[in-house]
DNA sequence: AGCACGCCGACT
DNA sequence: GTCGGCGTGCTC
């Protein structure tokens, strides 16, 4: 019959629990409302903008309380109906309300209409004389005896342009107007994209496809075979230099060529802005990319190509899982245990988790790659839960670089103070000398990490946070490294009166002076984020390192991934256990990622590597494992040690944070959640046998920004965890509060 | 979330 | 008598 959809069924943009149905609207007639379409729809006297989830023809409710939908948002329908399903499935898996997870799938910007398209003013020849040369000389000929000669060069300059068209602002104004009176000339608005820039996108060539390696093909015949059956997940284990990259790179194509979209997960694009260029070398206008460092427009228009299909290759962090790519061919999670993966923010989703779904959902292949696999996926890997691909191999066989251990203990003894030992320092000047680059690795940002009177042993804080202050050197500042606040360092403690305040612990910038004094004139960059601030601060540094502008960089662990510098033949991880003892059971696989990224930096070209590790710990099993390279060992060990610890993936670590300005009612709070909590279980005394333990204390990081912290904590079995405890505790964090905030994180990927 | 509605006190 | 405080409750 020719009875239209007369009803869309909307979920409203209001995260409260209250409104988190559907509401019913009328469709006026002649408004092209879809599935996934965006509106704007009356709501209790206001205007609300809302997502379309369903159309009907028939509704139970009284007509007089159904309204119709003011106006659609969006000339094509926002949502696509297989990312609606995928945020159903987030509602359950996450414990969050629709409209949380409805809003991952477009851009921030979009809701509330802060961006709009961009339009430019064209100026164009008129058909008469783009298409008649006779004509076009005539009409020059008289501009230029009637003295006009801005106007004739004008035309001059559109007959010899592409389309016989200019933007308006690159013509003298007047005799465009002129030219527009003429009806020589007409002037139209049309839609622009702003287009990021892209890293060295002028640098890398379209470059032909590279011979792959042995390894290679075998992995790609398997991927693309999965491809065709249309599933697989897979764990591409491969060493650092191995070519993970050109597999992604050739499973695109392949995908492309089966008309078939793809989206390659990154840890952060600002962090490997190489991935970038490679891909558009390679695809040029096909690939798009999402990340926090584009501009709201840039990111909308990045958005809106891939919705259109004109870009079907996408790369981006972590919310680009969500991308509108229809006919999705694979997903590629690069550096997978990356914990950026892991939202924060709540919905407190695992990227991972949410490729897998969507790839299983539309016939694709997910796969997830890294030199140094997540635990957890390793072990599915081994049990078969997902199909390991091994690279163990670097291209055209270079060496995997060797890595020398320095006990900085036996530095101290010998008298030497310095962040850079004797031996690095040996290395670092053979590298300077030979024309070669370095690269140090040095996880903190700073000069000093902490500022403490020597007499009575008082250390600087921050009054707002937790933690003490880092000096840095640039403007002599302490600066808290949560909050942001700065003062000068205190000259007498502000304890006991003494003038015995020291500087102690080293950051970036206590090693960028360290070099800069061994070596004077040496060429030094440092990148960190205190020097990556700008929207291409970290574009520039690394351009100049590779334009061998410096022999040396040294920088935070946004230096440690993913980058491919071929005249790097020294890596120098400066205090390789800094984060070791951190209160976090994840330490040591942080550590041992850190320094087997890092030293994967070195020898990627003809020249072979050399990393030297400093620590003050050479015999911990992380470090050991990390400079022999060696991730089997390390994994065998750390499964060991998280089995005896009952800790993931035997068990998930949960927690409900309860932040607030007033100690004794975020306590308060926590503690009662801890109540409710013992109820629930005394109710359902078989839950319990889920729980390894229970209890509600401060947080480790006792108060940020003034907001102090506790956190109910439940660790539990893996095995049999169930959705109901979860639910439970959703249900606390769903408790809306005046004066304290709390959230729940399943796994987070911070335990602070 | 917001915005009505409503029922109280302080003011021109 | 009116203006406006913010507690309560609903939104197709």
């Amino acid at each position: 019959f020719d009875c239209p959809l007369r009803y869309c069924e909307v979920a409203v943009d209001v995260a409260r629990a209250e409104t988190a149905r559907l509401f019913t609207y009328v469709i006026p007639a002649g408004m092209d409302v879809s599935e996934g379409s965006r509106v704007l729809a009356p709501f209790g006297g206001r205007k609300i903008e809302g997502y379309v989830l369903r159309l009907t023809d028939a509704c139970a409710l009284p007509p007089e309380k159904i309204k119709p939908v003011l106006c659609v948002l969006d000339k094509k329908p926002a949502l696509l109906p297989e990312l609606i399903r995928l945020a159903d499935w987030m509602t359950g898996q996450y414990a969050c309300l629709p409209v949380d997870a409805l809003r991952l799938l477009i851009p921030a910007q979009m809701r509330g209409g802060r961006v709009k398209e961009k339009t430019e003013a064209v100026a164009a020849l008129v058909d008469s004389l783009s298409s008649d040369p006779a004509a076009l000389a005539d009409a020059i000929a008289m501009c230029r005896r009637g003295r006009a000669s801005a106007q004739a060069d004008a035309l001059e300059l559109l007959a010899k342009a592409p389309n016989r068209e200019l933007p308006r602002s690159a013509l003298p104004p007047a005799a465009i107007t002129a030219l527009v009176r003429k009806g020589l000339v007409a002037v139209e608005r049309r839609e622009v994209m702003r287009v990021p820039r892209a890293y060295d996108s002028d640098i890398v060539k379209a470059a032909p496809d590279p011979p792959l390696t042995n390894d290679q093909s075998r992995v790609l015949g398997t991927l693309l075979g999965a491809m065709g059956d249309r599933e697989g997940a897979f764990l591409l284990w491969g060493v650092t230099g191995s070519g993970k990259t050109e597999v992604y790179i050739r499973l695109a194509k392949a995908a492309l060529e089966a008309d078939r979209g793809v989206v390659v997960l990154v840890p952060e694009i600002s962090l490997t802005p190489q991935m970038t260029s490679w891909f558009r070398a390679r695809f040029g206008d096909g690939a798009a990319v999402l990340h926090s460092r584009l501009s709201p427009g840039e990111r909308y228009d990045e958005w809106r190509r891939i919705r259109a299909g004109d870009a079907r290759i996408v790369i981006g962090a972590r919310s680009a899982v969500f991308a509108p790519v229809e006919r999705l061919g694979v997903i590629v999670v690069d550096e997978e245990h990356e914990h950026t993966y892991l939202s924060e923010r709540h919905p407190c989703y695992d990227a991972r988790e949410v490729a897998r779904k969507r790839c299983e959902d539309a016939g694709a292949v997910l796969l997830l790659s890294s030199a140094t696999p997540a635990l957890p996926d390793f072990a599915r890997a081994l049990r078969g839960d997902i199909r390991l691909l091994e690279m163990p191999r670097r291209v055209l066989n270079r060496p995997m670089p060797e890595a020398e251990l320095v006990d900085m203990r036996r530095e101290i003894t010998r008298g030497n103070f310095s962040v850079i030992s004797s031996r690095l320092a040996a290395e670092l000047s053979d590298c300077i000398r030979a024309g070669r680059q370095a690269i140090l690795l040095m996880n903190r940002r700073g000069y000093s990490t902490f500022v403490s009177c020597r007499a009575c042993g008082y250390v600087e804080r921050c009054g707002q946070c937790d933690v003490s202050m880092t000096y840095h050197i640039a403007d002599g500042a302490l600066r808290c490294h949560y909050c942001g606040s700065s003062r000068t360092p205190p000259e007498i403690c502000p304890a006991c009166g003494s003038s015995y305040i020291r500087f102690f612990g080293a950051g970036t910038q206590k090693v960028e002076q360290a070099v800069r004094e061994l070596f004077p004139g040496t060429a030094v960059l440092r990148m960190d984020s205190d020097t990556t601030q700008g929207k291409n601060g970290y574009i520039d540094i690394l351009k100049k390192f590779r334009d061998g502008e410096a022999s040396v960089l040294i920088g935070t662990q946004m230096i440690a991934k993913g980058l491919d510098f071929p005249r790097v033949t020294l890596v120098g991880v400066i205090a390789a256990d800094a984060m070791l003892h951190l209160p976090d059971y994840r330490s040591p696989e942080r550590t041992f990622q850190l320094i087997t990224q890092a030293a994967g930096r070195a020898g990627r070209a003809e020249h072979p590597g050399r990393v030297i590790v400093q620590c003050y710990d050479p015999d911990h099993y992380s470090i050991k494992a990390a400079c022999a390279q060696d991730y089997r060992a390390f994994y065998e060990q750390e499964i060991v040690y998280r089995r005896h610890h009952l800790y993931p993936p035997y068990t998930r670590m949960t927690r409900v944070l309860y932040e607030g300005a007033d100690v004794d009612m975020v306590r308060a709070a926590c503690e009662a959640g801890l109540a409710d909590m013992d109820d629930f279980f005394t109710l359902n005394p078989e839950l319990r046998r889920q729980v390894v333990h229970m209890n509600a204390r401060e947080a480790p990081i006792k108060f940020i920004k003034g907001q102090h912290r506790w956190q109910l904590f439940l660790k539990l079995y893996a095995k049999g965890t169930s959705a109901q405890v979860l639910e439970r505790m959703s249900g606390l964090a769903a408790v809306h509060r005046e004066d304290v905030r709390c959230s729940l994180q399943v796994d987070p990927p911070s335990l602070l």
